[in-house]
DNA sequence: GGGTTATGTTAGATTGATCTAAAAGATAAG
DNA sequence: CTTATCTTTTAGATCAATCTAACATAACCC
């Protein structure tokens, strides 16, 4: 008689005695995945866990088991309203850890990416809790990605690529990917383009050219690549 | 041709690629027994770690396969250096944590054991670094167990059960083992019975009969059992 | 010193997460 | 509409960590 696999339950009291890494990293994933282009193919699931294809076809018949992702052959997956609150909540730790690790623990910018992929699979409830609480329930971790809360709601912000704007325009850094790599970062930090800063566009070289912004009095030049990965908010 | 499985290398700068949890927990396992009692056998690791003898066998051959451990069949393991190394800095890993769950985010004494367990075998070299420094290096845990230094040196403390005292000893409490229940801690914190508490023994009932002590000007009686689970240092 | 008991080890199976190689399904292009 | 290509799935292997069952060694006791 099949056992069948018991779903990671959060409502359980004995939480994390399976280490569940790769299924919440899968469901990370595919969640991110999901916002681009819906359903997600095995190949992108594939390409962006860095596996085989074979191994992510493999793994998307587990979590089809489990009731976190719909899962039909050779077409694609779609999360399940369980398997998109596991993904929140695996991101909402990461979040939270992130902007942790600098507040309350002097990490930099570039560097909280890789403990916080680490620690996001295994911090306990509490744990999170006590996080959230003495960061005092942040909306946004430190590369502008809001924070979902504890029941799964995403503040939602209306960006826009850097590079997308005109000579004229004021506008606020509002999210650099924080799987952006580290040089980049560092070098974003220097510039002062960090979640928060507003400048405003002085001027933007026609075929791909660099984009010149004045902040805090100062001008900037940067090029089209690093606009292209920076996200914005008009200042209308 | 057979490949060598390589040693977990803690100078490697690309660490924690693969989940040595189990071997960490293991060694750490054994640096406990061997404090008690060397060589360490393979039904005591086993029991400690709540597997098969047979499960430990395998992975003890594995640690010896790893220079972690001497071990002779049917005689025992004992920790080469290297092993010796590596358990420190894992116990360093636990009780800091313990201390800083603690100390950063209002975990209570009897909540941090398990999460220090888990927290232990991910955090990164940098994490440990910010973590000891946030608590301005500090030597004991909460349980008032004595943290490795960064290259695996214990502050040694002269210690002996609590059960042992006469009336009229005064003393100190100096530790309690983490791995103590729950329930054991809340009691002692509520009694005020916490590394650092000095106390006066009143009376020690015969027949394994109940201690009293004089504890900030009150008295608390206390069975035997619970003397036994408490270490002491004499104030001479 | 030889049998009994306790302790340890080996053999073989299982599960999860990966791989490679091969087969099958979908897509696209004449 | 048929073939070539690309994507996906299946089949079968490997490795780590565990298990059970069976075998081997050590210890202990008369």
């Amino acid at each position: 008689m099949p056992e069948i696999e018991a779903l990671p339950d959060s409502s359980s009291s004995q939480r994390n005695i399976l280490n569940h890494q790769a299924i919440e990293d899968y469901m990370k994933t595919i969640y991110t995945l999901a916002q681009e282009e819906t359903p997600v193919s095995t190949s992108r699931i594939a390409q962006a866990r860095s596996v085989k294809p074979a191994s992510a076809t493999s793994m998307i018949q587990r979590l089809a088991r489990l009731n976190l992702v719909r899962y039909e052959k050779h077409y694609g997956v779609t999360l399940t309203s369980a398997g998109e609150k596991l993904a929140l909540e695996v991101i909402r730790h990461h979040r939270l850890l992130e902007l942790y690790l600098i507040e309350a623990l002097g990490f930099t910018w570039d560097e909280v990416h890789e403990q916080a992929d680490i620690l996001e699979h295994v911090i306990s409830e509490k744990m999170e809790e006590r996080i959230a609480a003495v960061l005092d329930h942040p909306e946004f971790d430190p590369h502008g990605d809001p924070i979902p809360s504890k029941d799964g709601v995403l503040a939602h912000v209306e960006n826009q690529l850097l590079s997308t704007l005109q000579a004229g325009d004021r506008a606020r850094v509002s999210r650099i990917p924080d799987d952006s790599n580290s040089e980049l970062l560092r070098y974003l930090a220097e510039l002062g383009l960090v979640p928060g800063a507003a400048f405003q566009v002085m001027q933007v070289a026609p075929f791909e050219g660099p984009v010149t912004i004045m902040l805090e009095d100062e001008e900037k030049i940067i090029g089209r690549q690093v606009a292209d990965s920076i996200l914005v908010e008009i200042c209308s």
